[in-house]
DNA sequence: ATATTGATTGTTTAA
DNA sequence: TTAAACAATCAATAT
């Protein structure tokens, strides 16, 4: 889409309104050579599927997610990813189990939505085959009533404890060949 | 203007 | 099994 030309929002000439905490992002490595690391992902034939989902976000990310809306409201002035990043690795290591095991049970539970999207998404491509990718769904941004609206029953009250994974010991098996 | 980088850890896939 | 990419984020830098 054209961002228009006109003056949406204004920015630019105001960099210096806002001091950066964070002094970091001033200086980023050297121009690194081209293609880091797989091309940068799609540096080129960039399939771009618009149905294809990401990967499903881990525990850590989960937590981030939480995690980032806290610390930038203790810290509106740092706006740096690497700062939010450090801090919440940090903190998440501090967590225990028990405290990460909310954000656990979140992130699986994405992770079958992610399940679920990818299935979705295979059987379009089956579908279309010798067509592009997407081929019917997905087409008004308006309301793409899939009709499948199940699952997802927030049972937060815990009312039972299933296995509990107390970090006793467990040493059964170690992975070997 | 667009793409990429930075930084964290966890998951996931490729070889 | 090992290793590396990628998941989100947002401003800044690079091209």
């Amino acid at each position: 889409m054209k961002t228009a030309k006109g003056k949406d929002k204004v920015k630019t000439t105001k960099e210096a309104l806002k001091p950066v905490d964070d002094r970091k992002v001033g200086k980023r490595k050297a121009p690194a050579e081209k293609a880091t690391k797989r091309e940068t992902r799609k540096e080129k034939k960039a399939k771009k599927d618009p149905n294809k989902p990401k990967r499903a976000p881990s525990a850590f990310f989960v937590f981030l997610e939480d995690f980032r809306v806290t610390f930038k409201k203790e810290n509106p002035n740092v706006k740096a990813v690497s700062a939010v990043g450090k801090a919440g690795g940090q903190k998440w290591k501090s967590m225990s189990q028990a405290e990460k095991a909310p954000y656990e049970e979140k992130a699986a539970r994405r992770k079958a939505e992610y399940e679920k999207q990818m299935d979705a998404y295979n059987k379009n491509m089956e579908e279309g085959s010798d067509e592009s990718e997407k081929s019917r769904s997905e087409v008004n941004d308006e309301d793409e009533a899939s009709g499948e609206e199940e699952l997802l029953e927030k049972e937060a009250a815990g009312d039972d404890e299933e296995e509990e994974e107390d970090d006793d010991d467990d040493d059964d098996d170690e992975e070997e060949d």
